[in-house]
DNA sequence: TATTGTTATACTCTATAACTATA
DNA sequence: TATAGTTATAGAGTATAACAATA
Protein backbone atom coordinates (compact mmCIF):
# COMPACT_ATOMS: atom_id res chain seq x y z
CA UNK A 1 0.00 0.00 0.00
CA UNK A 2 2.86 2.43 0.43
CA UNK A 3 5.24 2.65 -2.46
CA UNK A 4 6.54 5.78 -1.09
CA UNK A 5 8.34 3.68 1.47
CA UNK A 6 10.89 3.33 -1.37
CA UNK A 7 13.11 6.52 -2.20
CA UNK A 8 16.85 6.73 -1.99
CA UNK A 9 18.38 7.91 1.20
CA UNK A 10 18.58 11.73 0.32
CA UNK A 11 15.39 12.27 -0.91
CA UNK A 12 15.30 15.25 -2.26
CA UNK A 13 11.75 16.38 -2.82
CA UNK A 14 11.26 16.15 -6.26
CA UNK A 15 11.77 12.09 -5.36
CA UNK A 16 9.14 11.98 -2.52
CA UNK A 17 6.43 13.94 -4.71
CA UNK A 18 7.41 11.64 -7.91
CA UNK A 19 6.25 8.65 -5.82
CA UNK A 20 3.48 9.80 -4.23
CA UNK A 21 2.48 10.88 -7.73
CA UNK A 22 2.88 7.20 -8.85
CA UNK A 23 1.20 6.09 -6.14
CA UNK A 24 -2.29 7.82 -6.70
CA UNK A 25 -2.38 7.40 -10.31
CA UNK A 26 -1.91 3.90 -9.62
CA UNK A 27 -4.75 3.90 -7.38
CA UNK A 28 -6.98 5.25 -9.19
CA UNK A 29 -6.32 3.65 -12.67
CA UNK A 30 -6.45 0.40 -10.97
CA UNK A 31 -9.68 0.92 -10.09
CA UNK A 32 -10.84 2.36 -13.33
CA UNK A 33 -9.48 -0.57 -15.39
CA UNK A 34 -11.17 -3.19 -12.75
CA UNK A 35 -14.43 -1.83 -13.30
CA UNK A 36 -14.00 -1.24 -16.48
CA UNK A 37 -13.26 -4.65 -17.13
CA UNK A 38 -16.48 -5.71 -14.60
CA UNK A 39 -19.09 -3.58 -16.19
CA UNK A 40 -18.19 -3.15 -19.53
CA UNK A 41 -15.67 -6.04 -20.34
CA UNK A 42 -12.92 -3.34 -21.80
CA UNK A 43 -9.49 -2.60 -21.56
CA UNK A 44 -8.11 1.14 -20.60
CA UNK A 45 -6.50 1.67 -24.09
CA UNK A 46 -9.64 0.66 -25.90
CA UNK A 47 -11.57 2.99 -23.78
CA UNK A 48 -8.58 5.70 -24.61
CA UNK A 49 -8.70 4.90 -28.42
CA UNK A 50 -12.75 5.35 -28.10
CA UNK A 51 -12.43 8.67 -25.93
CA UNK A 52 -10.06 9.66 -28.74
CA UNK A 53 -12.81 9.26 -31.16
CA UNK A 54 -15.65 10.99 -29.64
CA UNK A 55 -13.88 13.68 -29.60
CA UNK A 56 -13.18 13.87 -33.35
CA UNK A 57 -15.94 12.80 -34.74
CA UNK A 58 -15.02 13.42 -38.23
CA UNK A 59 -12.53 10.57 -37.25
CA UNK A 60 -9.06 10.33 -36.66
CA UNK A 61 -5.87 8.96 -39.01
CA UNK A 62 -3.86 5.51 -37.23
CA UNK A 63 -1.39 7.99 -37.34
CA UNK A 64 -2.54 10.85 -35.02
CA UNK A 65 -4.05 8.01 -32.75
CA UNK A 66 -0.75 6.72 -32.13
CA UNK A 67 0.55 9.99 -31.26
CA UNK A 68 -2.22 10.83 -29.10
CA UNK A 69 -2.10 8.07 -27.42
CA UNK A 70 1.08 7.63 -26.79
CA UNK A 71 1.44 4.23 -27.88
CA UNK A 72 3.47 2.93 -31.44
CA UNK A 73 1.30 1.98 -34.69
CA UNK A 74 1.82 -1.16 -33.97
CA UNK A 75 0.01 -1.46 -31.07
CA UNK A 76 -3.00 1.49 -32.37
CA UNK A 77 -3.91 -1.47 -35.00
CA UNK A 78 -4.67 -4.21 -32.67
CA UNK A 79 -6.58 -2.17 -30.58
CA UNK A 80 -7.97 -0.75 -33.59
CA UNK A 81 -8.97 -4.53 -34.85
CA UNK A 82 -10.31 -5.90 -31.11
CA UNK A 83 -12.76 -2.46 -31.20
CA UNK A 84 -13.87 -2.80 -35.09
CA UNK A 85 -14.65 -6.76 -34.12
CA UNK A 86 -17.29 -5.32 -31.41
CA UNK A 87 -18.40 -2.98 -34.03
CA UNK A 88 -18.55 0.55 -32.14
CA UNK A 89 -15.18 1.65 -34.53
CA UNK A 90 -15.12 1.91 -38.54
CA UNK A 91 -12.30 2.12 -40.57
CA UNK A 92 -13.72 4.68 -43.35
CA UNK A 93 -11.48 5.06 -46.57
CA UNK A 94 -10.70 8.16 -48.13
CA UNK A 95 -10.82 8.45 -51.54
CA UNK A 96 -7.35 9.19 -53.48
CA UNK A 97 -5.59 9.32 -50.59
CA UNK A 98 -6.24 4.94 -49.87
CA UNK A 99 -3.65 4.18 -46.95
CA UNK A 100 -4.89 7.51 -44.98
CA UNK A 101 -7.90 5.82 -43.08
CA UNK A 102 -9.29 7.25 -41.11
CA UNK A 103 -11.06 5.30 -37.73
CA UNK A 104 -14.06 6.35 -36.41
CA UNK A 105 -17.20 5.59 -34.09
CA UNK A 106 -19.82 3.77 -35.52
CA UNK A 107 -23.46 4.68 -33.74
CA UNK A 108 -23.58 1.94 -31.73
CA UNK A 109 -19.63 2.73 -30.73
CA UNK A 110 -21.12 6.36 -29.85
CA UNK A 111 -23.96 4.98 -27.31
CA UNK A 112 -21.68 2.33 -26.06
CA UNK A 113 -18.85 5.10 -25.39
CA UNK A 114 -21.64 7.30 -23.90
CA UNK A 115 -22.68 5.05 -20.83
CA UNK A 116 -18.95 3.94 -20.79
CA UNK A 117 -17.94 7.46 -20.62
CA UNK A 118 -21.22 8.14 -17.43
CA UNK A 119 -19.86 5.63 -15.27
CA UNK A 120 -15.49 6.42 -15.71
CA UNK A 121 -16.77 10.16 -14.53
CA UNK A 122 -18.44 9.36 -11.74
CA UNK A 123 -15.32 7.09 -10.53
CA UNK A 124 -12.90 9.74 -11.06
CA UNK A 125 -15.47 12.42 -9.29
CA UNK A 126 -15.13 10.33 -6.65
CA UNK A 127 -11.62 9.81 -6.67
CA UNK A 128 -10.75 13.04 -6.12
CA UNK A 129 -13.93 14.28 -3.61
CA UNK A 130 -11.93 14.90 -0.98
CA UNK A 131 -10.72 18.27 -2.75
CA UNK A 132 -12.13 21.40 -3.28
CA UNK A 133 -12.72 23.44 -6.20
CA UNK A 134 -10.21 25.20 -5.59
CA UNK A 135 -7.54 22.76 -5.02
CA UNK A 136 -8.47 20.71 -7.99
CA UNK A 137 -7.91 23.61 -10.39
CA UNK A 138 -4.47 24.29 -7.92
CA UNK A 139 -3.79 20.35 -8.74
CA UNK A 140 -4.69 20.87 -12.75
CA UNK A 141 -2.50 24.04 -12.90
CA UNK A 142 0.72 22.88 -11.04
CA UNK A 143 1.02 19.40 -13.31
CA UNK A 144 0.02 22.02 -16.22
CA UNK A 145 3.82 23.45 -15.70
CA UNK A 146 5.40 20.00 -15.08
CA UNK A 147 3.54 18.86 -18.56
CA UNK A 148 4.60 21.97 -20.44
CA UNK A 149 7.87 21.92 -18.98
CA UNK A 150 8.37 17.95 -20.35
CA UNK A 151 6.84 19.09 -23.76
CA UNK A 152 9.65 21.76 -24.09
CA UNK A 153 12.40 19.76 -23.26
CA UNK A 154 11.50 17.21 -26.20
CA UNK A 155 11.12 20.70 -28.31
CA UNK A 156 14.58 21.54 -27.22
CA UNK A 157 15.56 18.32 -28.08
CA UNK A 158 14.46 17.98 -31.25
CA UNK A 159 16.19 21.49 -32.51
CA UNK A 160 19.74 20.58 -31.86
CA UNK A 161 19.39 17.34 -34.21
CA UNK B 1 0.89 13.62 -27.32
CA UNK B 2 -2.09 15.24 -25.69
CA UNK B 3 -4.23 12.36 -23.80
CA UNK B 4 -6.14 15.05 -22.22
CA UNK B 5 -7.79 15.71 -25.24
CA UNK B 6 -10.16 12.82 -24.36
CA UNK B 7 -12.74 13.70 -21.88
CA UNK B 8 -16.65 13.27 -22.11
CA UNK B 9 -18.69 16.14 -23.44
CA UNK B 10 -19.12 17.48 -19.84
CA UNK B 11 -15.65 18.14 -18.58
CA UNK B 12 -15.98 18.35 -15.24
CA UNK B 13 -12.89 19.78 -13.46
CA UNK B 14 -11.84 16.47 -12.01
CA UNK B 15 -12.08 14.61 -15.00
CA UNK B 16 -10.03 17.08 -16.28
CA UNK B 17 -7.58 16.83 -13.83
CA UNK B 18 -7.27 13.54 -13.99
CA UNK B 19 -6.81 13.24 -17.54
CA UNK B 20 -3.84 15.28 -17.07
CA UNK B 21 -1.98 13.63 -14.41
CA UNK B 22 -2.16 10.14 -16.00
CA UNK B 23 -0.23 12.13 -19.13
CA UNK B 24 1.99 13.41 -16.54
CA UNK B 25 2.87 10.60 -14.92
CA UNK B 26 3.14 8.60 -17.89
CA UNK B 27 4.99 11.08 -19.76
CA UNK B 28 7.61 10.74 -16.24
CA UNK B 29 6.78 7.00 -16.22
CA UNK B 30 8.14 6.12 -19.82
CA UNK B 31 11.31 8.23 -19.26
CA UNK B 32 12.03 6.23 -16.55
CA UNK B 33 11.51 2.67 -18.28
CA UNK B 34 13.56 3.97 -21.26
CA UNK B 35 16.36 5.02 -19.14
CA UNK B 36 16.56 2.33 -17.09
CA UNK B 37 16.32 -0.52 -19.68
CA UNK B 38 19.02 1.57 -22.06
CA UNK B 39 21.19 2.67 -18.40
CA UNK B 40 21.11 -0.74 -16.46
CA UNK B 41 19.38 -3.26 -18.54
CA UNK B 42 16.20 -3.24 -16.16
CA UNK B 43 12.51 -2.09 -15.38
CA UNK B 44 10.74 -0.48 -13.31
CA UNK B 45 9.40 -3.65 -11.30
CA UNK B 46 12.41 -4.91 -10.30
CA UNK B 47 13.63 -1.22 -9.31
CA UNK B 48 10.74 -0.70 -7.26
CA UNK B 49 11.42 -4.07 -5.35
CA UNK B 50 15.28 -3.40 -4.71
CA UNK B 51 14.01 0.17 -3.13
CA UNK B 52 11.63 -1.77 -0.86
CA UNK B 53 14.76 -3.61 0.15
CA UNK B 54 16.70 -0.70 0.08
CA UNK B 55 14.41 1.02 2.88
CA UNK B 56 14.44 -2.31 4.83
CA UNK B 57 18.28 -3.72 5.20
CA UNK B 58 17.16 -6.24 7.17
CA UNK B 59 14.69 -7.75 4.25
CA UNK B 60 10.88 -8.29 3.73
CA UNK B 61 8.95 -11.06 3.56
CA UNK B 62 7.40 -11.74 -0.01
CA UNK B 63 4.16 -10.81 1.84
CA UNK B 64 5.24 -7.20 2.46
CA UNK B 65 6.89 -7.03 -0.60
CA UNK B 66 3.37 -8.16 -2.44
CA UNK B 67 1.27 -5.35 -0.86
CA UNK B 68 4.11 -2.50 -0.65
CA UNK B 69 4.39 -2.89 -4.64
CA UNK B 70 0.54 -3.25 -4.62
CA UNK B 71 1.02 -6.36 -6.99
CA UNK B 72 0.07 -10.21 -5.83
CA UNK B 73 2.19 -12.51 -4.86
CA UNK B 74 2.48 -14.57 -7.59
CA UNK B 75 4.56 -11.86 -9.33
CA UNK B 76 6.74 -11.39 -6.80
CA UNK B 77 8.53 -14.35 -7.13
CA UNK B 78 8.71 -13.97 -10.64
CA UNK B 79 10.48 -10.92 -9.90
CA UNK B 80 12.17 -12.17 -7.27
CA UNK B 81 13.68 -14.98 -9.06
CA UNK B 82 15.07 -12.96 -11.95
CA UNK B 83 16.95 -10.59 -9.58
CA UNK B 84 18.18 -13.47 -7.64
CA UNK B 85 19.52 -14.58 -10.84
CA UNK B 86 21.41 -11.74 -11.29
CA UNK B 87 22.94 -11.91 -7.72
CA UNK B 88 21.35 -8.42 -6.28
CA UNK B 89 18.88 -9.66 -3.88
CA UNK B 90 18.63 -13.55 -2.16
CA UNK B 91 16.30 -15.21 -0.16
CA UNK B 92 17.68 -15.75 3.66
CA UNK B 93 15.23 -18.07 5.63
CA UNK B 94 14.73 -17.99 8.98
CA UNK B 95 15.02 -20.97 11.30
CA UNK B 96 12.22 -22.74 12.87
CA UNK B 97 9.77 -20.52 10.41
CA UNK B 98 10.41 -22.17 6.89
CA UNK B 99 8.01 -20.32 4.38
CA UNK B 100 8.63 -17.13 5.94
CA UNK B 101 11.90 -16.14 3.99
CA UNK B 102 13.07 -12.41 4.07
CA UNK B 103 13.84 -11.23 1.10
CA UNK B 104 17.06 -9.08 1.43
CA UNK B 105 19.96 -7.07 -0.84
CA UNK B 106 22.89 -8.80 -1.49
CA UNK B 107 26.04 -6.95 -0.97
CA UNK B 108 26.45 -6.73 -4.95
CA UNK B 109 22.72 -5.74 -5.28
CA UNK B 110 23.83 -2.60 -2.46
CA UNK B 111 26.08 -1.29 -5.14
CA UNK B 112 24.40 -1.83 -8.00
CA UNK B 113 21.37 -0.04 -6.75
CA UNK B 114 22.98 2.78 -5.48
CA UNK B 115 24.18 3.74 -8.35
CA UNK B 116 20.48 3.42 -10.38
CA UNK B 117 18.90 5.11 -8.11
CA UNK B 118 21.66 8.26 -7.91
CA UNK B 119 20.51 8.61 -11.60
CA UNK B 120 17.01 7.79 -11.09
CA UNK B 121 17.10 10.95 -8.95
CA UNK B 122 18.77 13.13 -11.56
CA UNK B 123 16.01 12.09 -13.95
CA UNK B 124 12.99 12.45 -11.38
CA UNK B 125 14.54 16.19 -10.23
CA UNK B 126 14.70 17.26 -13.94
CA UNK B 127 11.14 16.21 -14.86
CA UNK B 128 9.91 18.53 -11.84
CA UNK B 129 12.66 21.61 -12.30
CA UNK B 130 10.20 23.58 -13.59
CA UNK B 131 8.05 23.88 -10.12
CA UNK B 132 9.63 25.62 -6.97
CA UNK B 133 10.13 24.15 -4.15
CA UNK B 134 7.04 25.85 -2.44
CA UNK B 135 5.18 24.34 -5.81
CA UNK B 136 6.95 20.93 -5.47
CA UNK B 137 5.42 21.12 -2.01
CA UNK B 138 1.83 21.86 -2.48
CA UNK B 139 1.27 19.36 -5.02
CA UNK B 140 2.88 16.88 -2.27
CA UNK B 141 0.34 17.84 0.01
CA UNK B 142 -2.44 18.04 -2.16
CA UNK B 143 -1.68 14.69 -3.84
CA UNK B 144 -1.72 13.65 0.16
CA UNK B 145 -5.26 14.21 0.68
CA UNK B 146 -5.80 11.82 -2.55
CA UNK B 147 -4.31 9.18 -1.22
CA UNK B 148 -5.47 9.30 2.19
CA UNK B 149 -9.00 9.57 0.77
CA UNK B 150 -8.37 6.30 -1.22
CA UNK B 151 -7.12 4.94 1.88
CA UNK B 152 -10.04 5.70 4.29
CA UNK B 153 -12.41 4.32 1.59
CA UNK B 154 -10.63 1.20 1.22
CA UNK B 155 -10.92 1.16 5.03
CA UNK B 156 -14.46 2.00 4.82
CA UNK B 157 -15.13 -1.25 2.50
CA UNK B 158 -13.59 -3.73 4.85
CA UNK B 159 -15.26 -2.67 7.84
CA UNK B 160 -19.03 -3.12 6.21
CA UNK B 161 -18.20 -6.97 5.18
C1' DT C 1 12.67 7.84 -51.24
C1' DA C 2 9.54 9.01 -47.49
C1' DT C 3 5.15 8.12 -45.30
C1' DT C 4 1.35 5.27 -43.65
C1' DG C 5 -0.18 1.37 -42.02
C1' DT C 6 0.14 -3.68 -41.01
C1' DT C 7 2.25 -7.92 -39.53
C1' DA C 8 5.20 -10.69 -36.78
C1' DT C 9 7.73 -11.33 -32.81
C1' DA C 10 9.21 -11.22 -28.28
C1' DC C 11 9.15 -9.67 -23.70
C1' DT C 12 7.44 -7.72 -19.35
C1' DC C 13 3.94 -7.34 -16.23
C1' DT C 14 -0.24 -8.66 -14.42
C1' DA C 15 -4.23 -11.35 -12.08
C1' DT C 16 -6.24 -15.68 -11.08
C1' DA C 17 -6.29 -20.02 -9.42
C1' DA C 18 -4.47 -24.44 -8.24
C1' DC C 19 -0.98 -26.33 -5.59
C1' DT C 20 2.54 -27.30 -1.68
C1' DA C 21 4.16 -26.94 2.75
C1' DT C 22 4.03 -25.39 7.15
C1' DA C 23 1.90 -23.80 11.66
C1' DT D 1 -7.75 -24.87 8.73
C1' DA D 2 -5.20 -20.87 7.79
C1' DT D 3 -1.04 -18.73 6.09
C1' DA D 4 3.16 -18.18 3.08
C1' DG D 5 4.89 -18.99 -0.99
C1' DT D 6 5.22 -21.08 -5.64
C1' DT D 7 3.71 -22.62 -10.09
C1' DA D 8 0.98 -22.50 -14.17
C1' DT D 9 -1.76 -20.13 -17.19
C1' DA D 10 -3.69 -16.69 -19.89
C1' DG D 11 -4.08 -12.15 -21.31
C1' DA D 12 -2.85 -7.18 -21.73
C1' DG D 13 0.30 -4.00 -23.18
C1' DT D 14 4.30 -2.67 -25.21
C1' DA D 15 8.38 -1.82 -28.47
C1' DT D 16 10.94 -3.16 -32.42
C1' DA D 17 11.59 -4.33 -36.88
C1' DA D 18 10.44 -6.16 -41.30
C1' DC D 19 7.16 -5.53 -44.74
C1' DA D 20 3.67 -3.64 -48.24
C1' DA D 21 1.64 0.04 -50.51
C1' DT D 22 1.29 4.57 -51.76
C1' DA D 23 2.75 9.28 -52.89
Amino acid sequence: MDMEARGHSEHPEALRLWLRMLTCTQLVEKQVRSQLREQFDTTLPRFDLMAQLERNPEGLKMNELSRRMMVTGGNVTGITDQLVAEGVVERAGVEGDRPAYRVRLTARGRKVFGEMARQHEAWIVAAFESLSAREVESLHKLLGKVKQHHNAQQLDKLETI
